[in-house]
DNA sequence: ACGTCAGTTGAGACGAGGTATCATGTGATA
DNA sequence: TATCACATGATACCTCGTCTCAACTGACGT
């Protein structure tokens, strides 16, 4: 729900103007329920040009608001980010369906690895790809058609 | 060096033709010393279709004699797979160096979280972006000229 | 050795996703 | 409320990858 009244101050107070187009963007975000793309960002607000759309994301991006889901084919689906708190996904490759965990334990592996690589690290990503509980179920309990 | 012979039986035995399109980029795969871009490829191999090479590589992906390698800005590179053995990357932001390392310790936790969330895993990624020893050396050691 | 033919190729059209350009519009400040 | 840097929209353009289809060619059987 309120994603809005933190997100518009973010962008206050970093020095970018709080437009009518990006204020459509960021409600639009924040009534999504699920990651969107691009495309489907931009046919929910036909009155904002596309590259502005592309623009107001990547500017989204750099302030943490939402940020970026690889998919297993190459592509890309974005999402609100909760309070700016590292995560990594679950996507599955059967609904689309999205859910976030953060991991102590996975994140300190992470770390450790570059550590003993002498790697200095930035930033790193993590993503399981595979089928939801949901749809788990759903081809197991009443046997469907085949 | 000797990365086409396992490679180029795995095409035949899998019932694909070993065509001299498909040897060049072997070839050229092999005597890659980095990973590399298709396009890089491609210009390395100036008689061979860029479809050819598109699909070449998707067939040796699915092979498991190249994979991928994600990076940070959505880009992608491909290098030759070390004899299937699951890993992940350091990648470098400065020079672009890809190291490959594998950690029973971090796919664990990989699992581990799947199995919290009830999700059946079928495949994950995880790449660490940062700087690679050698590029800390470099800008640390002898003041560089500005 | 050679014919056969399904699998493969190359050229180029196409499409998705994203960026660059630039004249015009507009939010925040004085 | 005037100002002007910042932001926008339309559109051209770019990159990366796939599709189509006629022509070609490896692997196999004879």
């Amino acid at each position: 729900m309120s994603a809005l009244p933190s997100s518009s101050e973010r962008l206050e107070d970093t020095g970018y103007r709080l437009t009518a187009p990006r204020r459509a963007v960021l409600e639009a975000i924040a009534g999504a329920n699920r990651p969107f793309t691009i495309e489907e960002l931009s046919e929910r607000l036909p009155n904002i040009g596309r590259a502005t759309v592309f623009r107001t994301i990547k500017l989204l991006q750099e302030l943490d608001i939402v940020c970026r889901v690889p998919l297993e084919d190459g592509g890309v689906r974005y999402e609100r980010s909760r309070s700016g708190v590292h995560h990594h996904h679950l996507i599955c490759s059967e609904c689309g369906s999205v859910t976030e965990f953060s991991d102590p334990a996975l994140d300190a592996a992470i770390e450790q690895n570059a550590a003993t690589a002498d790697f200095q690290i930035d930033g790193h990503s993590a993503e399981l790809y595979g089928r939801c509980a949901a749809c788990q179920r759903a081809s197991q309990g009443p046997a469907p058609a085949p």
